[in-house]
DNA sequence: AAATTATGCTTTAGGTATAAAGCATCTTGA
DNA sequence: TCAAGATGCTTTATACCTAAAGCATAATTT
């Protein structure tokens, strides 16, 4: 039986009331998106036994016919290269992602969708539309409209902090 | 040297600007969150040599001074009870937190803070809230605000749709 | 009250993430 | 040209998280 808890926690540290509208604001924001997330991932496994970071990678790749370097892909999700070369492997050894050598540069290697890798994407990419779609059902259109444009101005503020 | 990228990626399968309104907005939170928490894991490493999922157990003992059942912070932090006992035990380790089995029930274990414990959390509060802030410090209170307001309306279709 | 079931927690095995070191290749500059 | 450093990727060690099984205790059923 499962062990991990998958219902509304309240925001993380307990609907907090008090301090800046901008740590409230962001905790109700973690909170919204860990369990979003935490839903995705388990009906990836359940329904199509795959992980939420295979899916990155063949959505990359996917948007990319001449196919990304693993640095590229490191890059864009936002995880370690080390990361990358165990995920592209295993995409590989199932047939949806090829591997060749860069002819400008043999230290890299460029990943493309397979044929395979593509159709099995384009059902994932269904069925993954369709969760979001649902778990945000009961938001109105307009509302997700707002989100969506002020959220562009914190992705702005947080890139203007650079790095650190 | 570290390997993994903390800069702005773009949306995820990269500025997205196609599809429902809800899996574009999807999309563009998760970009945003996983930055924060990113750089949040990072500044908790190498300014005061602890993690995001300690600082997460400390907040919420911190807030009940009666103290938490391990089932009570696994269902609270949404992790698994495996895994609050791990965090538990590291915290004990260090003398944050003291634990003792539950009167009415011996099966249960209950864990409060050690005055050790709250002084340490009262300084990586202040720190976690300086961090928040100064990461949203471009986005203008208003729209905090009103990001705050319609993040609810999110919480509460999410949990409409049950665990499922 | 005994047997069954449920609950609270821990342990274990396995997957996945990172950081750091290592290897190969490319680039730079004296 | 050739040494020194930079770059792209992989490997390794380590940490963390989950699911599932296991153990002890409570609650329920008969």
């Amino acid at each position: 039986m499962s062990d991990t808890h998958d219902h509304d926690p309240g925001e993380k540290y307990g609907g907090q009331l008090h301090g800046p509208t901008s740590v409230r604001m962001w905790l109700r924001m973690l909170s919204c998106t860990m369990v979003i997330e935490k839903r995705l991932r388990r009906r990836f496994i359940d329904q199509y036994k795959t992980t939420l970071p295979r899916f990155d990678v063949l959505a990359a790749l996917d948007r990319r016919a001449e196919g990304m370097t693993m640095g590229d892909l490191s890059q864009m999700l936002l995880v370690s290269n080390g990361n990358v070369t165990a995920i592209v492997r295993q995409l590989q050894e199932s047939g949806f992602v090829a591997v060749e050598a860069a002819e400008h540069d043999r230290r890299s290697l460029i990943a493309t969708l397979t044929p395979k890798g593509t159709t099995h994407f384009a059902e994932l990419a269904v069925a993954h539309h369709h969760w979001i779609e649902e778990m945000l059902g009961d938001v109105p259109e307009e509302v997700l409209q707002q989100l969506f444009d002020r959220l562009a101005t914190v992705k702005t503020s947080i890139a203007a902090k650079g790095t650190q």
